[in-house]
DNA sequence: TACAGATATTTCAAACTCAAAATATTTATG
DNA sequence: CATAAATATTTTGAGTTTGAAATATCTGTA
């Protein structure tokens, strides 16, 4: 535990929580209510607009920054959700059209994942549509905060960093 | 939508986005990596420390704060989830001796939820231990810092407010 | 080459989640 | 009072999500 704020230092062999601490929690549940909030408006939106859904689009979004595709375990890492859990939307964006899997060259394990030129005109089209959503949803965050957001955000994302940001 | 930012007044007929929209999509996206970053961590420990899940203890929560009972309804408006969802959450709890359902009084339609002696015991423990963690997943967040979040946050959630904060 | 361990992915069971439909009950209106 | 509309909750079906186990393949070492 990083213990360079003096709050952090007295003695506590008590239960008694700092201050700090309960700024700390304060700030996890308002960060966990705006992140429920604006999913679910994102995801009522993809499903009255698009007849889609949050977890198809995420995975769309992905492969739409890495045109050459994806092994499944790239994507997982990337989403921050499970290797199981890319593989049942995989499986439904496939049946859609939307993606195709193509075997690895010397490795038969693996298989990358990409968009179809189908896939990839969706998603150029809706992407721009969801960005007009966030930027509502968003819309009383000047351009001030949305840095300040950014820059203190990234400071606990890089806590404990796993490999890159 | 708010068109009180400049950046936004401008012609748009063609499907370019400006900056101030970029800078808001990028923040979203970092609420949702920070978000699901924690709500990772947090979901492991409390497997492996308690040996139980994150609805669970958001359940807990909500009826710790309200020690006389909660209706169903009120769960879910207050956790954001929906109503179904509260149903099976409910029922887990209740199978665990965690909390009861208590008839209302001249509304046989609703029932009111609340901790048994057991729940309001466990909890309690908990909710100390779940508070260090978040602190300890915060602990590069300063008290200024973390009071700039809430802020920020705040005037997200503020924009179409629902009846209450 | 044999094969132990590592790696990539899928399968599986349980839980979570949603939206819509169904059920039960209460309230308001004629 | 009758009953239509509103309200509270549960049920249902589809999809998402996890963590663990299973499967398939690759790599390094003897």
């Amino acid at each position: 535990m990083n213990m360079t704020n003096p709050e952090d230092l007295r003695n506590d062999a008590d239960n008694e929580t700092s201050d700090l601490s309960k700024a700390r929690l304060r700030a996890w549940l308002q960060v966990l209510k705006v992140s429920r909030k604006i999913e679910g408006e994102l995801r009522e939106k993809m499903r009255l607009e698009f007849g889609s859904t949050l977890p198809r689009f995420d995975v769309m979004a992905a492969l739409y920054r890495s045109r050459d595709g994806m092994r499944m375990s790239e994507l997982s890492s990337a989403l921050m959700v499970s290797n199981g859990n890319v593989t049942g939307i995989v499986d439904r964006l496939v049946a859609d059209g939307m993606i195709v899997r193509v075997p690895v060259e010397n490795d038969r394990r693996a298989s990358i994942v990409r968009l179809t030129p189908d896939g990839e005109k969706d998603f150029a089209e809706r992407a721009l549509v969801h960005e007009g959503w966030v930027s509502e949803l968003f819309s009383d965050l000047s351009a001030n905060d949305a840095d300040a957001l950014i820059r203190i955000l990234r400071t606990i994302s890089h806590h404990n960093e796993a490999p890159h940001d």
